[in-house]
DNA sequence: CTCCCTATGTGGGTCAGCACACATACGCCC
DNA sequence: GGGCGTATGTGTGCTGACCCACATAGGGAG
């Protein structure tokens, strides 16, 4: 239990770890380890967050749910991203929810204390403004993918977008909850797993994905992946160099 | 001709309207009013904007074009809000373009100009962040009609959006033009063009679309006009009273 | 080791929206 | 006011994903 400190880090989040000494240092001492179970709801429909999340190890989904009941997932947000976008664009609350997909960790830090890191026009800011960017490529991305591409391509693009949050190659969920997450039916999810696994691409048994052959999902998923994953390194590689930031102003 | 100058007024735009008189003087003399014929693109995919729109009689759609050449809007901007979200999140290009849908005026603002005002800090940051969570809004939920809602629901939907961003109850507009924003064949948007006019709900002619009931169309539009709606109001409703801001820092 | 819950496999029928291939007719322009 | 380009109307397959109703089997709990 005492080791469990040194297993996770903030830095693990990429925005975290792409914070300078002294702005990271500002607000350590406040970030606060949370484990994310899955399936935890950490907002529903018109309900404020009390903090924002920054995912080490976990994956959040977010998420609509409509009238009928039928769901879909507009976007995510693992280690390279965090939770709670609305607590500094000022909405506070979204009409959408957010769902614990992959059970892990995330660092949360109080709408207070977010709010004035972002305020003070730092480093936290220009973070948070290109990751909110990469937000809305990814939802754009999903609208597309939506009307256009194949379950096949887009369960393809969704296990690549997990893949690249978790350390392992092992998905641990059902084929139920994947279908929940793209909105589609759970008997279209098993049909199609079973091409891929006999493919070799992939392989399961009982609430296990193991990805054996990643470039064969790169060559069934549609663009939309390789879009929404460049689009993330673009944004956040150089955002990581203040110099930038006060070139412009 | 010079009655011109009388007939446009950046306060037709509601973003520029909610600035206090002495942030919109600041700019004011920037402001530079721009004709936007219907087909203008005013970015394409990694192309940097040298301005930022915000529109008064014209309607902008966001748009992103598939590999295969397929296509399909992820939000669309009138009056209500502005072209150029990447101007200020740092990101500067975005994956997607944008197309004039409907034809009119916007004022442009400068990048550079566009970006100071952001970094001040002030109401105008307020209400451009507000605005971008509208946006998030916009395409998480265009994600999710895309998926679960008929082309009937989508497009009763899309023309109650449009018909908010216009002064009139026309569009001048063809079916094929109609087809193209929302992503589905021309035939589709004829039959369902035809269903509408037989219900006495539109009546169209080359080029032209009428709405007759408006109540009509919303009860045949799917919930995602009236979450797109209520959210933009909710977020720009109460952004032009800068106490909050000052309460909140 | 067995049981039982739950995850996965399978099949038949249906339907919305697609692709392609035309027929028709509006209305601007000369 | 006639002609022509473009917008709209219609039809015939076709297919991906849907809904519903089960059969089967993995694997943790006891």
């Amino acid at each position: 239990m005492a080791l469990l400190s040194s297993l996770h880090r903030p830095e693990q989040n990429h925005l975290l770890a792409a914070l300078p000494a002294a702005d990271f240092q500002r607000i350590a001492a406040h970030l606060e380890l949370a484990p994310l179970p899955l399936g935890k709801i950490l907002y529903e429909p018109g309900e404020q967050l009390s903090h924002a999340y920054f995912p080490t190890t976990a994956i959040v989904s977010l998420h609509y749910v409509t009238e009928s009941g039928a769901s879909a997932e507009s976007a995510g947000a693992g280690n390279e991203g965090m939770v709670g976008i609305s607590l500094f664009t000022g909405g506070d609350t979204t009409p959408s929810s957010a769902v614990v997909q992959t059970a892990g960790h995330a660092y949360r830090l109080e709408r207070r204390l977010l709010k004035q890191e972002f305020d003070r026009g730092g480093v936290m800011q220009r973070l948070l403004l290109r990751y909110t960017q990469a937000l809305l490529t990814q939802m754009c991305q999903t609208a597309v993918c939506n009307r256009h591409h194949t379950m096949e391509q887009q369960l393809c693009r969704w296990l690549l977008l997990t893949l690249d949050r978790l350390p392992t190659n092992e998905l641990i969920m059902t084929q139920e909850l994947v279908s929940f997450m793209l909105g589609v039916r759970r008997e279209g999810i098993t049909e199609i797993a079973g091409r891929l696994q006999a493919a070799d691409i992939i392989r399961y048994r009982r609430g296990h994905i193991s990805v054996l052959d990643r470039s064969g999902l790169e060559a069934r998923a549609c663009e939309c992946y390789e879009v929404v994953r460049t689009e993330l390194h673009r944004l956040l590689s150089d955002a990581r160099h203040p110099h930038d930031a006060v070139a412009v102003a």
